[in-house]
RNA sequence: GCGUGAGUAGCCGAGCGGGUCAAAGGCGCAGGAUUUAGGGUCCUGUCUCGUAGGGGUUCGCAGGUUCAAAUCCUGCCUCACGCACCA
């Protein structure tokens, strides 16, 4: 009798502890006689518990190394724990403080004993923590990994793997200094990403110019993002009352606001502010610029000392708010004299785009709220379609895309503009609480992907790599065109000093480009010491060159080798937010380092993973926990979901009633497998079962080769269990089928064995197999055993039941006696030909020429035109089968009279329709003939 | 805003080098069967009309190409991912 033929949940779970036990060691891979086959994706960082989502990332290359062992493959699934960067500090700080959202995230989600809790104000004990629950719930669901190659990235073998990348890289000159604009917290005194922000996680840092007037030797400048329309300047504006200061900037005398002051002071420049003034002395008095002469200063409430220089140049004939706020002034009688300059033509508009938009969307004052979608639309279409006016002398004829730059440059060069950066938003306020401003680091370490050959030799891998799904390639040039320098260096976190400049980490994104190859070695460097593994050992290892003395040769080569077997590897899987940068930088890195047949052979790019059709999200507390998905379903069934519902690529959702219909399908399979232990002898329909086997098999076969594991699973679950129910129905009443069942378990089993290795291996075991369906020949499908002739007739008995099941529902009665009427054979006549017809449309004329239709007149030019309706309804391939195999219809209906009777519980009779002189004959047709019933 | 991709029946999703598509499969729902103890299993149906296996209208919206379009082209709308120093 078979064990977990009745699966209760306990049951189920003692075999699933009983199979992970076996397992243990059985995945350890080392180099052999067969052919390798290397899988990696990317590793996770270890910050909270894993939820289904990261269950999906892990388990379809899974299924994939599975399916390739079985085939006879040397396969390679490591796996490893990233632990650099700074997000664990964040979480130790904010748990020894206390925080109510930390620890309840901590606590409450993620299920962490208080006691363990108690040491996460050392982030060393929190990834501690979950790399060792990655590995356990990573084991709980049957991920045949090789963990003897684990390892953080912040071993000191590891970091010496990564300084051996970075003397590279270093070397090739791919590594500079340069400045960078970052968003930075003065109270934190460090840089802060999008993650450590508490508002403005979305601010964009924009580059500004300072068009810098002049007035009494003081510098006035005024930030603006379109520096060209300086030739249509007519005032400045200053709120009268806010407090300037005067400012000592790199040595000049400027005139800004305070706010200002401080915000150069973090972007490179030396301030020492030396006085103050009110705005509204300002009022009234007189600055100018070389480009645009002399203008005047005016009031303006709505100026902003935290925008810009907390001045603003107006060029009413363009900018709505200058034109608007002019106007009000004048309306008071006030400086009537100011007239707006135009600069810009643009279709659409006539001389004064500003005061245009602003009258047609009735505008009255400043603070309309339609006043942002109003300025928006005038600088898109200046912007798109402008063309700048002859004032603006060798400009004139420009598209303001082009002046922009060309003046701004002018302005630098000559007339002492500096660009000021600044959020497109405020507040950005970090974590700590405080205001976050934009800050220029000038001695950021940069990769220089933004360098024109290395982009093209990566372009050029892109277009030899495999990858899955073929769509993605487009998005990967893309990424590489846009790639700038990237800075690959940070002040705090975890992580790999950089060697020449130890105040310098590198960047978590910067020390997971080429670890890859890390794992082939992993297991074997872990007991060299770290002092030893200088470049050089690298060197030799990695690249076959040099001579290292500090680690000895036997050892090396041994390194040497197995790299050699593994890479370069075969398929890489991440998740396709990683696009844009890992994945990409990872083939920039591997063509720097490596030689042309070391380099990655393709990747699978994964879709997203939705709760209940919502995005998941930890932060959010949208999640449900892998381990707890394990406990409630089992792990074949989380497997087989995950890899089920959704192609890789695609988005999948995890929604708890289907997953709870998928451990059904696999308690259905676990009883046809049980049912058809033992049972012996023939029957007429084993063939059709045989044949339609050997079908599934290659199917899903061709499947798993292309990632499809949605596809597979339809084919080796689905189609081989409609093909099952339709075998048992054709059954005799009682009988219990052939021994072609067992042939279908065995071969079901492995073939399942990828997706549901726990349910399979013990099925395995119980059929008697010895050792482990793990490492079982995949099936192949058996050539001899594809019968077309009896795939044809079990077809066409199916379609004729349902024929006859459609005709008694539309008629309601209930059936005394059914006929069916067979075509004769000058119909298959016309079937042939008509299928082989090139046009279908013409071929009524050829076929009528034909003395022999001709006499039958009437009913031949009907039954071409049936015929040609026939064929276009039919499958393409049933129609070629149809014609070239010539199916015995007598012979095929007859044999299965009786269980046609068994069906309908009705007599049934087989003619010829000519024969039968009945009213319908006539309506037979070949594969479809005409049914009577009464 | 920019880049990449997607929009198919109650839901998820096949199909997308044009005819074979009223459109696979799953889920859900409905009816029936079953010596069925419990949500199990099997069969049937599930856009719409129809007392003979058929007809009609559908595949984000609007146009276009074609004898023929879910499939090709154009425009629009909506959604997802990415837009950088961050895992």
């Amino acid at each position: 009798m078979m064990r977990g033929l009745i699966v209760g949940d306990l049951e189920l779970r003692l075999s699933e502890a009983d199979v992970e036990e076996e397992w243990k060691t059985a995945f350890h891979s080392d180099p052999s006689e067969k052919e390798k086959c290397y899988i990696n994706v990317a590793y996770p960082y270890p910050s909270g518990a894993m939820h289904v989502g990261h269950g999906r990332t892990y388990i379809v290359p899974d299924v994939i190394a599975r399916f390739w062992r079985m085939r006879g493959r040397q396969v390679l699934y490591p796996m490893a724990f990233h632990v650099t960067g700074s997000p664990v500090i964040g979480i130790s700080k904010r748990i020894a403080r206390g925080d109510a959202k930390t620890l309840s995230l901590y606590r409450d989600l993620y299920k962490v004993p208080s006691d363990v809790i108690d040491r996460f104000s050392d982030p060393l004990a929190i990834v501690d923590h979950f790399s060792n629950e990655y590995q356990r719930v990573m084991s709980r669901l049957g991920l045949s990994i090789d963990w003897r190659r684990r390892f953080t990235t912040i071993l000191p073998q590891y970091s010496k793997f990564i300084e051996w990348q970075y003397s590279h890289l270093n070397g090739q000159g791919r590594v500079v200094r340069g400045e960078h604009p970052v968003k930075y917290c003065p109270q934190c005194d460090n840089p802060v990403g999008d993650h450590d922000l508490l508002e403005g996680d979305k601010a964009e840092i924009v580059r500004f110019i300072f068009v810098n007037f002049e007035m009494d030797g003081y510098i006035i400048p005024c930030a603006t993002l379109r520096p060209e329309t300086i030739y249509g300047v007519t005032n400045l504006w200053v709120n009268p009352d806010v407090r300037y200061v005067k400012a000592d900037v790199d040595g000049i005398a400027w005139l800004l606001s305070r706010e200002a002051a401080e915000k150069l002071a973090l972007q490179k420049h030396t301030v020492a502010i030396t006085g103050e003034v009110d705005g509204s002395e300002l009022i009234g008095r007189t600055v100018s610029h070389p480009l645009c002469g002399s203008v005047r200063i005016l009031p303006a409430g709505f100026v902003d000392p935290d925008m810009g220089s907390g001045i603003v140049m107006s060029v009413p004939a363009h900018a709505p708010f200058d034109y608007i706020a002019l106007l009000d002034l004048q309306k008071k009688g006030e400086y009537t004299d100011i007239e707006p300059v135009s600069l810009i033509k643009v279709d659409g508009y006539g001389e004064i785009p500003a005061k245009e938009a602003v009258i047609r969307h009735g505008i009255v004052d400043q603070h309309d709220p339609k006043m942002d979608e109003v300025t928006q639309e005038v600088y898109s279409a200046e912007f798109s379609r402008g063309k700048l006016l002859a004032r603006c002398r060798e400009h004139e004829g420009k598209p303001v895309r082009v002046a922009r730059e060309d003046v701004g440059a002018v302005m630098e060069a000559e007339y002492g503009s500096i660009w000021f950066y600044d959020f497109d938003q405020q507040p950005v306020i970090c974590r700590c609480g405080s205001r976050a401003y934009v800050r220029i680091l000038d001695d950021q370490w940069f990769l220089t992907y933004s360098d024109l050959e290395w982009k093209q030799q990566v372009h050029d891998q892109i277009e030899k790599i495999a990858l899955v799904p073929p769509e993605v390639r487009a998005e990967f040039d893309r990424t590489v065109d846009w790639l700038k320098d990237w800075a690959c260096t940070r002040r705090v976190g975890l992580g790999t000093r950089v060697p020449w400049d130890p105040k310098w980490l590198f960047e978590p994104l910067s020390d997971s480009t080429v670890y890859m190859a890390y794992y082939t070695i992993a297991h074997r460097i872990s007991g060299i010491p770290a002092e030893s593994l200088t470049p050089e050992v690298f060197d030799y290892i990695f690249l076959g060159r040099g001579n290292p003395v500090n680690v000895d040769r036997t050892t090396l080569d041994a390194l040497r080798s197995e790299f050699l077997y593994w890479y370069p590897y075969n398929y890489r899987f991440s998740a396709k937010d990683l696009i844009s940068n890992h994945l990409t930088f990872q083939l920039f890195h591997h063509r720097a380092i490596f030689p042309d047949e070391l380099q990655p052979k393709g990747m699978v790019v994964f879709g997203m993973g939705l709760l209940d059709g919502a995005k998941m999200s930890s932060s959010k507390g949208n999640v449900f926990l892998l381990e707890d998905a394990a406990e409630e379903f089992g792990a074949d069934t989380v497997r087989m979901f995950l890899v089920g519902s959704a192609e890789p690529w695609q988005d999948f959702d995890w929604r708890n009633e289907l997953v709870s219909s998928v451990r059904k399908q696999i308690e259905r399979f676990i009883g046809y497998i049980a049912e058809s232990g033992g049972v012996t002898g023939t029957t007429d329909v084993d063939a059709w079962l045989s044949s339609r086997l050997q079908r599934r098999i290659a199917k899903m076969t061709e499947s798993l080769e292309l990632f499809q594991t949605r596809q597979a699973l339809q084919e080796a679950y689905f189609g081989i269990e409609s093909d099952l129910k339709w075998y048992r129905r054709r059954l005799p009443a009682g009988s219990p089928g052939g021994a072609v069942l067992g042939e279908v378990s065995d071969a079901w089993v492995r073939l399942l064995a990828p997706v549901i290795p726990f349910t399979c291996e013990s099925l395995w075991r119980e059929m008697g197999h010895d050792g482990l369906v793990s490492f079982a020949e995949w099936p192949a499908p058996d050539q001899t055993r594809i019968n077309p002739e009896i795939e044809l007739a079990e077809e066409l008995i199916v379609r004729t039941i349902e024929d006859i099941e459609s005709i008694i529902k539309i008629i309601q009665v209930t059936p005394g006696q059914l006929t069916i009427l067979l075509a004769p054979e000058w119909k298959y006549e016309v079937f042939r030909r008509v299928a082989a017809a090139e046009d279908k449309r013409s071929v009524t004329k050829e076929l009528m020429k034909d003395d022999s239709m001709r006499k039958r007149g009437k009913e031949a030019a009907n039954t071409i035109s049936q015929v040609i309706k026939l064929i276009h309804s039919l499958p393409p391939q049933l129609v070629e089968d149809i014609s070239s195999l010539a199916p015995d219809e007598y012979e095929i209906f007859t044999h299965a009279v009786t269980f046609i009777e068994k069906e309908f519980s009705v007599k049934v009779k087989v003619l010829h329709a000519e024969a039968s002189g009945h009213a319908k004959a006539g309506m037979a047709l070949p594969f479809k003939p005409a049914i009577v019933i009464e």
